[in-house]
DNA sequence: CGAAGGATTGATTAGTCTCAACGCAAGTGG
DNA sequence: CCACTTGCGTTGAGACTAATCAATCCTTCG
């Protein structure tokens, strides 16, 4: 029975076979300090000392930036599974904000807990690293889709990824997905307007590529999707090492 | 008298006070395996493989990532001292390349070394992290300037950034430093065409703030520039600040 | 001296933004 | 249960930023 699966272990099994003991060590590290928080509420505010490793365990989140003038750049989506930011401590000072995008619920994972828990098993410790250069790699991506890609471009590459990244973490059945954001949102996050967010979706929609209603993502024609997009997935490096597990 | 200062201990000098020892241990990881290329060529390109980590010496190199199409952009500017990816190896294939924008002398640190070294040297080790850390701080900073900023405001905002790099690393006399790059590269870095970065530099020198001759970008007015670009150094991490080099 | 790469200029166009209004659905308080 | 509010999506017209295309000019260098 219990063998101790949480969105955390599901998102290190697409890189490392973790053992029961690995998922043991991590299932404790994150029931330890479980939180709540509604919607639009900032989990760490730009400027904040970072506290600790953040674990998004349901609904999804965000990491933004905010210029001196309002304007916003959202530069990440977290869904279940993903950190924020391991070996932050490093670092005095936040330099953007992680806010929850949805009802969320995350756990903290304290330094000190999140050090044993790399020293305890190499695993982990592989699987935690490889966490983090997605991360960075993820990042490279979008500096690259915003600088080179057209809106349509843009905002098709966008719903690849994030098909993709929830395909890998399964819970994207058949063709479509979660997608609980606002057109202001998708905008912040591809620098567009919202307005032009909307005339783009439009062009999507007419085409018959996309579908999207309630806060779900159908892909009509995923293969065209991804060729409009010049979408590889290469980046996500989703290829699962093979460890002997013991 | 052999201090055993290199590019790298300068680096990461800007962060944490090393030993003499650590500094042994640096600069003889940085001796072992010198290489020396021509502007243009590919340090590791798109699906190598990695096989070293690699350390600046002298000249600049670019990350960079090319779409299908041919459009290309410029993820990070390296100079001497930078660090690319430390612990690549955990992944297996590049997912962008890096080249030599001007003559290029750097280090290549094969994986073993590398983590002798971080394990001898807790201090090493933390300041290795702090590099990674700010490197991925840059990148979110670049998909904001990109993804928010005007033209204008991103060509200063790229100046400014560029400027305090150098000037941390103590090789920015006064209000001026390095920029050995074509308008082209400037472009491909800000998601500009070089026919527009022409123009907005002719703005920026009109308006005096700042003057551009051969490699070297001059800063008249380092304040109104910071003003323009809503730039603050913050994301740049450089909690310690260096004494100008002697 | 000629070639080549880079910078500059001009004219035109395309893509995206701005502003402003309106529609629709869900939630809220009386 | 209705009137009101609020947040989000949609639409249109017009303005403007940045791209495109195509020369031409400079500089550097072999």
């Amino acid at each position: 029975m219990s063998d101790f699966r949480s969105p955390l272990t599901d998102h290190l099994s697409a890189f490392v076979d973790l053992t029961p003991a690995d998922r043991e060590l991590l299932h404790a590290a994150v029931s330890r300090n479980v939180h709540t928080l509604a919607a639009r509420q900032d989990i760490i505010s730009d400027g904040d000392r970072p506290r600790a490793v953040n674990v998004v365990l349901e609904g999804w989140a965000m990491r933004y930036k905010q210029l001196s003038d309002g304007r916003r750049q959202i530069l990440a989506f977290l869904i279940p599974g993903d950190l924020c930011d391991a070996n932050v401590f490093i670092l005095k000072r936040m330099d953007h904000s992680l806010a929850a995008l949805t009802a969320l619920r995350y756990a903290e994972i304290a330094q000190a807990d999140f050090e044993d828990m790399m020293a305890a098993s190499p695993r982990i410790a592989k699987a935690l690293w490889w966490s983090e250069l997605v991360t960075v790699s993820i990042q490279r991506e979008w500096t690259t889709n915003i600088g080179q890609r057209s809106a349509y471009e843009r905002i098709a590459h966008l719903f690849c990824e994030i098909f993709a990244r929830q395909q890998a973490m399964g819970f994207a059945p058949a063709d479509s997905c979660e997608l609980p954001l606002t057109q202001l949102e998708l905008g912040d996050a591809t620098g567009l307007t919202s307005v032009h967010v909307n005339r783009t979706l439009q062009q999507l929609r007419k085409e018959r590529m996309i579908e999207l209603r309630g806060r779900r993502l159908q892909l009509l024609d995923p293969e065209r999707l991804r060729e409009v997009a010049m979408f590889s997935s290469s980046y996500l490096h989703l290829d699962r090492v093979r460890t002997p597990a013991r």
